[in-house]
DNA sequence: TATTGTTATACTCTATAACTATA
DNA sequence: TATAGTTATAGAGTATAACAATA
């Protein structure tokens, strides 16, 4: 039997929350917060795409990457223009207010990254990625991790 | 000079929120969600007790305590009640139902935290422990932990 | 028929500000 | 003056269901 943690969940988001908050406290002045910066940072990497691609990369319904657009158009991070193919869709670009303060935003989080890693070695950092992708993974298709005699429900 | 975790916080949200959506889906009979729940276990450990002790414990604002606590008032799992010894300060009790369904939840909590952490060593596991609360401590008090050269808002 | 995105609606968590009652 | 808790109000993330437009 191996030894569990009695707490997962709180540990998990307290180290999250306590991320989301330094970031959005040295951001403030922009009014960036975390999940915005995510789906930005996207854009910018990716180059311009769709909703339902977005959708796909941040694991959110549809309606939520929607919302979130909504709401990053209205601030000035983005705008929704045709999609020159689909008349369905819509593509997603930054606008020049993004592009100025993106460094600036990545420096932030690089910084905030660095702050919550103090203490910890090259080793142990290593460790806890291995750790966060593992958990991710273990419980996107639960089933098939899990102990069989647990699994009354995966026949729903 | 350390190597970076390019993204620790999007790995950190997308593991917890595994953790939540995995919770949530198997208690979604009883609605629990993983903060209401982490609430419940507060007053069930510690016994009845008021609000700002438990703002203190999760680290919330007493309205944030105060808004829960109204949902899960109106969801029966617990109940305010005056205090005997300052009439300004209410008890929050939990009730027969929270008590019922309290061991399923403690049971379904571990079941996810065993799922999450499938292929992981004890010494993995516990290595993601200490990890998990350098991280909130070291942002509890950002000033007091980051290189000093950056830090140039601690005077604020 | 399937896909893209939306409206409508709603719930939870979280918060700031202003306030009441009480200590 | 300080503390416990509230009302008022709001932003953000997330979701289900129903729907329109288009592929």
């Amino acid at each position: 039997m191996e030894q569990q943690i009695e707490n997962l969940g709180a540990l998990l988001n307290d180290a999250s929350r306590a991320v989301r908050r330094r970031f959005e406290h040295l951001t403030a002045e922009h009014g960036l917060s975390v999940p915005q910066w995510r789906l930005l940072r996207y854009i910018l990497i990716e180059g311009p795409c769709n909703q339902s691609i977005l959708a796909d990369l941040l694991d959110v319904e549809p309606i939520s990457v929607s919302r979130m657009i909504d709401r990053m158009e209205q601030s000035g991070w983005l705008k929704r223009e045709p999609h020159p193919d689909d008349r369905r869709a819509r593509i997603i670009l930054p606008t020049d207010k993004a592009r100025t303060i993106a460094p600036q935003a990545r420096a932030t989080a690089a910084r905030v990254y660095a702050e919550a890693l103090v203490g910890l070695s090259d080793s142990q950092r290593h460790a806890l990625q291995s750790a966060l992708l593992a958990i991710a993974a273990n419980l996107y298709n639960p089933a098939a991790a899990a102990d069989p005699r647990h699994e009354n429900e995966t026949t729903e």
